[in-house]
DNA sequence: GTCCAGGCTTTCC
DNA sequence: GGAAAGCCTGGA
C-alpha cells in the first residue's frame, strides 16, 4: 500500500493516504449509519465496534480503535486492499467519468454486513437519505444491542436475522417510520431465519446469479439488489440504478426515457467490471450538481 | 412470457 | 404540493 500505520493512544493513522475523503465515502449513499461530528469528522458502529474517522491534512485518523481491530475488522471494511488510483485512472479515459471523479475523488466502496445491508435498502426503496437514516437508527435502538458511547452518542448494533423475524410488522410500520415496508423487513428475515436462502452463498455467485437469488426477498427488485450485490457482497460490476444514476446515464450518454434495462445493458458494456465504482462517482456527481431537476422535461 | 399503470407510508424541500 | 437510492400487483 501507498501508507504508513502509525498506533498510538487508541488511534490508527494512516500517513500520506489518497483516495480517503470521509465526506464522500460516508455521503455518496452506500451507507446510513456515519453520523457527523461537529468537528467534521464521522462516527460508526460495524460488527460490534465504533470507530471515529477524521483527516487530518496529508493523514486518515482511526479514532476509537486498535491494531487488531484495524487488521481484522476495518481494513477489509474499508476496502484498504484495493488500488483506487488505478480504478480511477482506467475510468478517466471516459471524459464524463474524469469529471465526476474530480468530485468524488474520495470515495471507496465499503464492505458492509449482508444482513444490514438487505434491510437498510428495502427501506431505501421510494424513500429519502434522511429517512432512511431515522429508521435505521429507530430499529437498531430498539431491537439491537447497545454496544458504546461515543462522543455523547449512544452506538447500537442492527439487530440480527432472527430477532425480526419476530418482529410486529405494525411496530416497525409505525413507531419505525417503515411504513409499507415493513411486511418485506418482516418477512425477508423469516426467509433467512428458515434457512431457505444461505447468504453465504451469494459471494462464491456471479452477478447475474446472486441477483436472481436477493430478487426472491420481498421488496428486493433490480435496484435494491444490485446495492446490496455492490455494498456487501463484493460484486464490482453491479450498477444500481436510481433516479440520480438514471438521470445522469440520459444527461450524458443516452436519450430521455431510456428503459432500465437499456441502460443497465449499456452501462456493463461501457464500465465493465468497474461498473460499480463508476456508478458511485456518477451518483455524487448527479447529486452534487443536481442534475435531471433542471434537465426535465 | 413481457410491459406498464397505479398504489404505497412518510418526510423533506 | 411534488418528489424521494423502487417494488408489488393486476391486467393488457
Amino acid at each position: 500500500m501507498n501508507y504508513k500505520i502509525i498506533e498510538k493512544d487508541n488511534k490508527i493513522i494512516l500517513k500520506d493516504m489518497k483516495n480517503f475523503e470521509p465526506k464522500h465515502i460516508f455521503e455518496c449513499g452506500q451507507a446510513f449509519r456515519w453520523h457527523v461530528e461537529e468537528d467534521g469528522s464521522y462516527t460508526a458502529i460495524h460488527k460490534g465496534k465504533v470507530i471515529n474517522v477524521k483527516r487530518e491534512g496529508r493523514d486518515v485518523v482511526f479514532s476509537n480503535t486498535n491494531r487488531s481491530d484495524f487488521e481484522n475488522i476495518w481494513f477489509n471494511y474499508f476496502d484498504l486492499g484495493r488500488d483506487y488510483s488505478k480504478i480511477k485512472e482506467e475510468l478517466s479515459k471516459d471524459s464524463v467519468l474524469k469529471e465526476a471523479i474530480k468530485f468524488g475523488q474520495g470515495i471507496r466502496i465499503l464492505n458492509q454486513e449482508p444482513f444490514e445491508i438487505i434491510i437498510s435498502f428495502i427501506i431505501s426503496a421510494n424513500n429519502q437519505i434522511p429517512r432512511i437514516k431515522k429508521s435505521i437508527e429507530l430499529i437498531s435502538r430498539s431491537y439491537g444491542e447497545y454496544i458504546d458511547t461515543y462522543n455523547g452518542r449512544k452506538y447500537f448494533s442492527f439487530p440480527t436475522h432472527d430477532i425480526l423475524a419476530d418482529a410486529d410488522i405494525e411496530d416497525l410500520e409505525k413507531n419505525h417510520k417503515v411504513g409499507y415496508r415493513a411486511k418485506y423487513i418482516v418477512n425477508t428475515s423469516k426467509m433467512i431465519k428458515q434457512g431457505k436462502i444461505d447468504l453465504d452463498s451469494i459471494y462464491s455467485l456471479s452477478t447475474a446469479e446472486g441477483q436472481e437469488k436477493l430478487k426472491k426477498f420481498p421488496g428486493v427488485g433490480p435496484k435494491v439488489s444490485s446495492c446490496i450485490l455492490l455494498f456487501a457482497f463484493n460484486k464490482d460490476n453491479a450498477f444500481p440504478i436510481d433516479i440520480w444514476v438514471k438521470r445522469i446515464m440520459e444527461y450524458f450518454y443516452l436519450e430521455e426515457d431510456t428503459k432500465l434495462k437499456d441502460i443497465s445493458k449499456f452501462a456493463n458494456k461501457k464500465f465493465g467490471d468497474l461498473a460499480g465504482f463508476a456508478q458511485q462517482y456518477l451518483f455524487y456527481y448527479a447529486r452534487e450538481l443536481g442534475v435531471g431537476k433542471k434537465n426535465k422535461r
